[in-house]
DNA sequence: CATAAAAAAGTCCATCCGTAAGGTTTTTTT
DNA sequence: AAAAAAACCTTACGGATGGACTTTTTTATG
């Protein structure tokens, strides 16, 4: 019987003050994840890189599970917004580098890796963003309907391409962290979207 | 000024104790990597998983760091080890779909996983086991050499067109874990097997 | 100035890795 | 064959850190 938001019209300067703050918090929290990953992001580690007490953490977020959660939140309406209301893409090929670029090869979409990675065998906080991330998921497929359609096939198979896709610029994202170049993995993408955009043709709005 | 023994060949029962002993070890560390995941996997699980104290592995592994490296290797060579000596594959796709159920969807591989992506923020172990990766990766390389050869293009693109597979292969991995099932995860790997192999040739040997 | 939220400071308990001190069994030395 | 050394393993403890919780201080607001 939570009634959290009950001042959404008039925020008072308190609430803004404290909206700040665990903005602040938050985005602390994506740095750690990206510099240090998910075992040593600490929340005295947080505490310090936000500016803040250990103690004013825990007034924010109850627990360390909560933040985690509120940051997942965070993460995934950054990967979802549309892209910077630039330009559209004229092309399959440009679309999919973009989407690397915009979405994939960021701090955002690594610190979310990095969650979801401790999610695998957290099942507490695996249950607990377990709906955002299916949320997610039928949000990006939906997306992906939008904006492509199969040469020829139908919908599903628009929906698998661009879930191959994502896996495969997922795998390409782990190994650059060790192993090969940054060029080496320009050009393996290269390589896979010229495999792939023959298959695919945008969807005109 | 080693003055080694030469008495490899005959193990006297305590060596042979103490070698029993560190697989046993070893072993419940990869059970336990695959199970509960690298920030879990601690001295106190292995040790009663592997039906010691916490003290006899700190006797055969100094410290964790060259338990952890240890069992790289292990892993390592079991991933490079040849397929179970079984007829060979006679098709590309074959081989493919036969290194995915081989050497990707299996513990050993989920274990490595862990390991490397907690070496990424673990700057001591990163620089503990980096050998031993790079070496992995130019074995892997080689191996793609040997057995298979680009229908079009030169030696690069065939290490290119098995790096790109390794990495969807991890990407699909990864992402089977928590999202798509099975079954879907086994569509995906088929088609993308199928855009791949008409650029590959299987090498005679 | 009074009150409530925000933030800090400090306590508590669990767990982690590492080390040290024994005891027992095997191996080596004398 | 006895003594010494080494290897194996257990139990116990230390220092450090993590997260949850509690209490105190500060700050903002009406």
């Amino acid at each position: 019987m939570k009634s959290e938001h009950v001042n959404e019209i008039t925020l008072g300067p308190q609430q803004e003050k404290s909206k700040r703050a665990r903005n602040a918090i938050i985005d602390a929290t994506i740095d750690s994840l990206v510099e240090v990953g998910y075992a040593e992001t600490s929340l005295v580690r947080v505490a310090k890189a936000a500016g803040f007490s250990k103690g004013a953490i825990q007034h924010h977020f109850p627990s360390k599970e909560d933040l985690i959660a509120q940051t997942v939140d965070k993460l995934i309406s950054r990967t979802i917004s549309p892209p910077p209301a630039s330009r559209r893409a004229r092309t399959v090929e440009e679309a999919l580098l973009r989407a690397w670029k915009t979405f994939v090869d960021t701090p955002a979409y690594r610190a979310l890796l990095e969650i979801l990675n401790a999610a695998r065998t957290d099942k507490k906080l695996k249950k607990r963003i377990g709906k955002d991330l299916i949320a997610w998921r039928d949000r990006m497929d939906l997306q992906s309907l939008e904006n492509y359609e199969a040469v020829s096939g139908d919908d599903e198979d628009v929906v698998m391409l661009l879930n191959m896709n994502r896996s495969f610029m997922r795998g390409l994202l782990m190994q650059e962290q060790y192993g090969f170049s940054e060029e080496t993995a320009t050009r393996y993408l290269r390589k896979w979207v010229e495999m792939i955009s023959p298959l695919l043709r945008l969807k005109e709005k």
